[in-house]
DNA sequence: CACACTTTGTGAAAGCCTTCACAAGCGCGT
DNA sequence: ACGCGCTTGTGAAGGCTTTCACAAAGTGTG
């Protein structure tokens, strides 16, 4: 039943990476009044086949009614409490570069139950400036956030070449979850999750496609 | 040979999206002056298995040297040529709001090859001011940017309620590749490319990684 | 020149994930 | 109360991806 790619609980991973995608389609759902749905209809609004929408969910549990559907909010209330929704999770971001600026100004961080509670830097330089109605606190202040607030995710926004460097520090002071936006595969212990976010990888992900068709469609020319 | 997960050329998906990630750690390479590398040395600058490597590598052709390795500057090329990195990028910003200034001024999109060459957003009231260099252009002016620049690659960053039609307009103009920072399933005709990132799936992930970390501490301090 | 050492390229095997197909179960109308 | 229609939950099958293990091939040395 439980395998190498599942988590502790017994969940798949890639069925937990597709949860918060149900969970903003039953939210969007729920609040034009849609009390059940189907999984057909839920699996279209989210962008997944219906058996697959029906597997992932019977990993949470039997929550839906044969014949019927879903409840909209009960399913809400069951996949949030899976993923750990159910409490707050403070966030703090290291790096107040270019980009660390704009993720502490952007406000899609504060989606429900996650709040920006501190944003640090290790440039004596830029700490103490007031970035987003935060003051930018010194790397050493670590220990003290994840004791004191409860700190749990760090966000590296750094240049690469710090990046392993402030992992280093927020695993030491008790973060184990991290999201990385430096260009850098980071090493941690095991028990530490990172996920990565790296706009190039993506753009050049687009370019092989566009790339391809464009040769494609050469190719079709030539050849008709 | 080919299969549904295979793109054009033969290459699975799951292979192009490793590429990027390995023409990373070879440029690092060779920037250290780095002549040649080992798959096992490869592999694990990039975070991967080396047997993954190899296999990804053996997509693209055989240029490795067998007891040797695989020359650093012989396999960039090789592989920015599969990516279609031989040639300029152009790149347009859809959406002017937080996320797309943000997205304007960071500069991790001046990777080589990638130029954002238009902002776009359809606020009568945003087009025309000046952002990051750029004067803010209409949505009309899509179709005469994808003929006169070549542009390839759209980048939406509007509220989900406006990314549908911004994506369609994209569509419509002629661009087959877009980056959606939405928080939105968009619908797209074949042949188009649509890669999504989502910083609050993202959160939502490692919640649940904290979350059942912190169930199983607990677990164990009752059990013990 | 032959041999030993190293590392690639690749069939085959194993493991996941997705899709299929259908029995089980629920509500509703009669 | 009973049967009909609809939708879930789930084994089984199929398809991809990753890992394994080794033959093939190149280098360097005596």
């Amino acid at each position: 039943m439980s395998s190498l790619h599942d988590t502790p609980r017994g969940i798949p991973e890639v069925t937990v990476a597709r949860l918060p995608g149900y969970l903003r389609a039953l939210t969007t759902l729920a609040d034009a009044g849609q009390e059940s749905v189907s999984s057909e209809s839920l699996a279209a609004t989210s962008g997944v086949s219906p058996s697959m929408l029906r597997k992932d969910l019977s990993h949470l549990g039997s929550y839906g009614v044969r014949g019927v559907g879903y409840e909209t909010s009960r399913l809400i209330a069951e996949i949030s409490a899976a993923l750990g929704l159910t409490r707050d999770w403070p966030v703090a971001i290291v790096g107040m570069g270019n980009l660390g600026r704009a993720l502490a100004a952007y406000q899609g961080f504060a989606v429900r139950g996650f709040q920006v509670i501190a944003l640090l830097d290790g440039d004596a330089e830029v700490v103490g400036t007031r970035i987003a109605g935060l003051d930018v606190q010194p790397m050493a202040d670590l220990p003290a956030l994840v004791t004191r607030s409860g700190l749990a995710i760090g966000v590296i926004a750094t240049p690469p070449s710090a990046a392993q460097q402030c992992c280093d520090a927020l695993v030491a002071a008790g973060v184990r979850s991290i999201l990385n936006f430096a260009p850098t595969v980071l090493a941690v212990p095991p028990g530490v999750i990172v996920r990565k976010v790296d706009l190039a990888t993506e753009l050049q992900i687009l370019a092989f496609h566009s790339h391809a068709q464009a040769h494609a469609a050469h190719a079709e020319v030539k050849g008709a």
